[in-house]
RNA sequence: GUCCUGAUAGCUCAGCUGGAUAGAGCAACGGCCUUCUAAGCCGUCGGUCGGGGGUUCGAAUCCCUCUCAGGACGCCA
């Protein structure tokens, strides 16, 4: 609906410029001004003709502002005000809004803008070494909020998790397992540098000795050890994601692209076009002909693979499925890889714009303003698991996607926990608590619910900005969606629900007019469509009553 | 040394493709419940947008430079 209102405008503006002596009619921008009496929207069009038309633009302004037909438009008023063209929509025609979300319910702002795209979302791709931590706790709320937005906003989406289920960190955790298991024997372990610390790694030991006893101190341990380690790890995983609301279209196993020979195809397929050279003894891939700082080693001078190998194999199998767009969510400690990629996209024959590599800047936790440290290896790691049980999903995905991904975020554990207004989520799911609680009370007192189909009574004054905010949803989505930017939904919601405490303080819903009470059941009726279809977008629940 | 992020109110963060007196939440302070949930509302206080140059009619936003913080620079993955 708005979409349509600001199509019509800018078409409008458009048409008037054709009436100006112009070489080049620059694009209309309309924006959202900061200050509510600037109007809904506003457009600094006259500001960008004033130079080329040699113009005061306040004149410039006024002159398009009095041409336009409000009427047509939707708009009560187009106001010129310090070059700016402001823009009142007129609110009898926005009030229709909650009768479409009445009649769309959770349909309501769904898009059409990705017809015929399929996009592949990979992120959270934990190796299977050790439990979730914080960061992957990011990742993982951000990449599900992506796919869940994009799906809304009209896109095929394939979520993917890759499974580093075939390189040397797999022969590191099986040999810190059996180091473990040693131990429990009251054999002394023998842990190093590439050995994993986690105490996930001693119950692992504890249930291959409750399963099997000491049967493999003086037996081949090495591929029960490596199978069991990972089977648990990737259990516990899987687990941990489901809990925290994030489910994997696929699980993609890197030891798959080993055996069906697609490592060692993409390898020839590198050499065979002359990517490839060798020196000191090893295999090196030219990434600088792609924009990479040097080139890398493709094949190690002991005939073994790099991580580059399958990672580039993975990427061609992506290829492979015809997905329109690959979406890799990374950790700030892996930017170095985007230039990689990108050149392997490359290499493919592909191109490197297919791939959208966001990366997230690094989680840090604090209590009582200190920060806590968080490492796999050191055993005292805050794990994903923790904080679900500690704060719980929804608070915990609220916070995660409330920041934008290249902020350096500072989850504060003390606040995380507390079930008060000082947690932003609550806030949220208050007004759709708040507004159960009339229909409840509505309901105790049998109030009849008229069938209306326009509003007589709302006072449009005191509703404009919830009305405004009702019909504003689909951009918000649209934005999200284009610019990869999830946290616009929290944002947008805070807005929603704030508005709506506004309007719950300012007048009585449940009144003795049975029209006026009917209208204004209909309008928060509406907000609580939209405000539950927006959490869960970014995967957080509702409540009925708090 | 090179590369990637960031630096905005006491704290946590928004600020879209440059636009109007720089926004929100929390904290602090002052009000508002005999009536639908006060986890709420209304108001006050609070910022030389890290420093310095530049481009522009106009810069938190673009360019240069410096400072500080986090991360990455392997024949580990």
């Amino acid at each position: 609906m708005i979409h349509k209102i600001l199509a019509d405008i800018k078409t409008e503006l458009a048409r008037l410029l054709e009436t100006y002596d112009l070489d080049e009619a620059p694009g209309i921008i309309i924006e959202k001004p900061k200050d509510d009496a600037h109007g809904d929207f506003a457009t600094n069009i006259a500001l960008r003709l004033a130079r080329p038309l040699r113009k005061n633009p306040q004149l410039i302004a006024e002159e398009l502002a009095g041409r336009l037909d409000l009427g047509k438009l939707c708009l009560e008023k187009a106001e010129a005000a310090s070059g700016f063209i402001n823009f009142f929509i007129d609110r009898r025609q926005l009030s229709k809004i909650v009768f479409q979300i009445l009649s769309e319910k959770t349909a309501y702002g769904n898009l059409g803008i990705g017809k015929g795209e399929h996009i592949n979302i990979e992120f959270v791709s934990a190796n299977p070494t050790g439990y979730l931590h914080i960061g992957h706790g990011r990742g993982a709320a951000y990449g599900d909020s992506l796919a869940r937005i994009m799906r809304k906003a009209g896109y095929r989406v394939s979520t993917e998790h890759y499974v580093n289920d075939a390189g040397n960190q797999i022969h590191n955790l099986t040999l810190s397992i059996y180091e473990r298991y040693k131990e429990l024997f009251g054999l002394p372990a023998q842990l190093g540098e590439d050995s994993y610390h986690g105490p996930e790694i001693i119950e692992i030991a504890e249930r291959i000795k409750e399963k099997k006893g000491d049967h493999y101190l003086s037996n081949p341990y090495y591929d029960d050890f490596r199978a069991f380690g990972l089977e648990f790890l990737l259990d516990g995983l899987k687990k941990d994601l489901r809990e925290f609301r994030v489910e994997f279209d696929t699980w993609f196993s890197e030891q798959s692209l080993y055996d069906s020979g697609e490592v060692e195809g993409t390898l020839k397929h590198l050499q065979a076009k002359g990517y490839t050279y060798e020196k000191d003894g090893a295999v090196w891939l030219k990434t600088t002909l792609f924009g990479d700082e040097k080139d890398r080693v493709l094949v190690k001078s002991d005939g073994s693979l790099t991580y580059l190998a399958p990672d580039i194999a993975y990427h061609a199998n992506k290829l492979k499925r015809r997905f329109t767009q690959l979406i890799d969510v990374l950790g700030a400690d892996h930017h170095g890889y985007v230039k990689r990629l990108k050149a392997a996209i490359a290499f493919l024959g592909g191109n490197p714009d297919l791939l959208d590599i966001q990366i997230l800047q690094m989680v840090r936790a604090l209590r009582g303003g200190e920060e806590v440290k968080m490492s796999k290896r050191s055993g005292k790691a805050i794990t994903l698991r923790d904080l679900i049980d500690e704060v719980g999903t929804d608070a915990l995905r609220f916070m995660y996607v409330e920041k934008a991904l290249n902020t350096h975020m500072d989850l504060d554990l003390d606040l995380a926990v507390k079930h008060s207004n000082e947690n932003p989520v609550y806030y949220v799911q208050y007004a759709y608590a708040r507004i159960a609680s009339v229909f409840r009370v509505s309901e105790e007192q049998n109030i009849p619910l008229l069938d209306i189909d326009e509003f007589r009574t709302l006072d449009f004054g005191k509703v404009g900005k919830l009305l405004l905010l009702l019909a504003e949803y689909p951009l918000v989505i649209e934005e999200a969606a284009e610019k990869r930017l999830p946290h616009k939904i929290p944002q947008y919601l805070l807005n929603l629900a704030a508005a709506l405490h506004g309007y719950y303080n300012d007048e009585k819903i449940i009144t003795d007019d049975p029209v006026a009470t009917s209208e204004r059941l209909a309008l928060v009726k509406a907000v609580q469509i939209v405000i539950k279809d927006g959490l869960g977008l970014i995967g957080v629940g509702v409540k009925e009553r708090m």
